[in-house]
DNA sequence: TAGATTGTTAATCGATTAACAATC
DNA sequence: TAGATTGTTAATCGATTAACAATC
């Protein structure tokens, strides 16, 4: 269920904040503004100011944010003040690809367990990962009690993927297959479509 | 320059109405409806019906729309009626798993070169393209006349390809990297970034 | 202190929806 | 014809911005 309290709009560009902040303190700053933050983000001030203000209040008059509070804030907020544990359905070349990067870590997941129904997959591994038979994936994903999977399968097994990850009691679902799916409405979806991306481009060109 | 004509939201949601176009027609369909079309996407028919009238009639009062016809209009539209060269730069996984997809081709799209700086690599093949020397990109994506590229190299060197791209005249850049790009405002620009959309889904679970 | 910047309110701006005449 | 669905207008809804008192 959406908690309309606070618009998903305002949601969706925490994760943004929040990445910004920690370039920042990477680079060894301390403090910020929302000035600042507006202007390496793209938006206004005044939009960052109205965003945090619906969790509370964050800054002080005259100085701003302290980059490591604010961080915390946003972690905590975002539910990435602890790590969450992944599952990942399909092992061809992005299903490899995102089981070999190593971002996810320090921003609150780890992938913990993989699925494919090819056999000649079965049973390799992902660096210290097995792959796991797909017709697992109920009994696995609900042992390790994971919330959280990406798929990474064809656009036309995805449905019945997420069928299965539904089932499984997982609630969040992030789904590379260039297809719309269906969940019940407790269940969270986003989905990454590179064509989608590139004829929103295109559209401006020429 | 953004074309404030249409609003850019609007933009946004026609390659979805594609896909869902796509899809019908693969399906043997004919004709839908803007109600049709909102139920398979989740949006309303009045705005599907609204954003199309931006651009023209293309339905008929009773029977809704041809499906393609739609979706003739619509590739015309988003300007994906012909083929778009790209350029890939960064051969890790996920640059290897782009490179290896073979969904571009039919939805407007087909990758033409690669680019690494990986001795290593250069000079290697994947599929029918060479890798060639990123201190190259200049002069190759110049002489292929190429304006679209993909990054997928790492957060600390992609501002500096995106400047070799803008140098280029690359005018769209599909972003994979986790850092907000700086480029002139005529060079569109759009990142895939799943640690984002990740945080954006914890924060409604637990 | 003076300057800077917050959090919040009210005003503005823009997007979505509801409704309906037109018409296939 | 009767039913369905368009394109469009006006009303509603929601998001962004500007402004400012409070205060560090």
């Amino acid at each position: 269920m959406e908690k309309k309290q606070v618009p998903d709009i305002v949601i969706a560009r925490l994760p943004l904040y929040l990445q910004t902040l920690n370039r920042l303190d990477q680079d060894g700053e301390y403090n910020t503004s929302s000035k600042d933050l507006g202007k390496k983000i793209g938006i206004s001030a005044a939009q960052i100011r109205k965003d945090l203000s619906h969790f509370g209040e964050f800054g002080k008059q005259g100085t701003g944010y302290s980059i490591s509070f604010l961080k915390e804030k946003l972690e905590d907020i975002l539910h990435v003040d602890k790590v969450w544990d992944m599952a990942l359905i399909g092992v061809g070349f992005l299903g490899h690809a995102i089981a070999n990067f190593n971002g996810f870590q320090n921003h609150g997941f780890q992938i913990k367990c993989i699925f494919d129904n090819d056999p000649e997959k079965i049973g390799t591994k992902i660096g210290d990962y097995e792959i796991y038979d797909s017709n697992r994936l109920e009994e696995i994903i609900n042992q390790k009690k994971i919330k959280v999977a990406m798929i990474t399968v064809d656009a036309e097994q995805a449905q019945e993927v997420a069928d299965l990850l539904v089932k499984a009691d997982v609630k969040a679902i992030l789904n590379y297959a260039p297809v719309k799916l269906i969940t019940p409405k407790e269940v969270q979806v986003q989905n990454i479509d590179p064509i989608l991306e590139l004829q929103h481009m295109t559209f401006y060109l020429e």
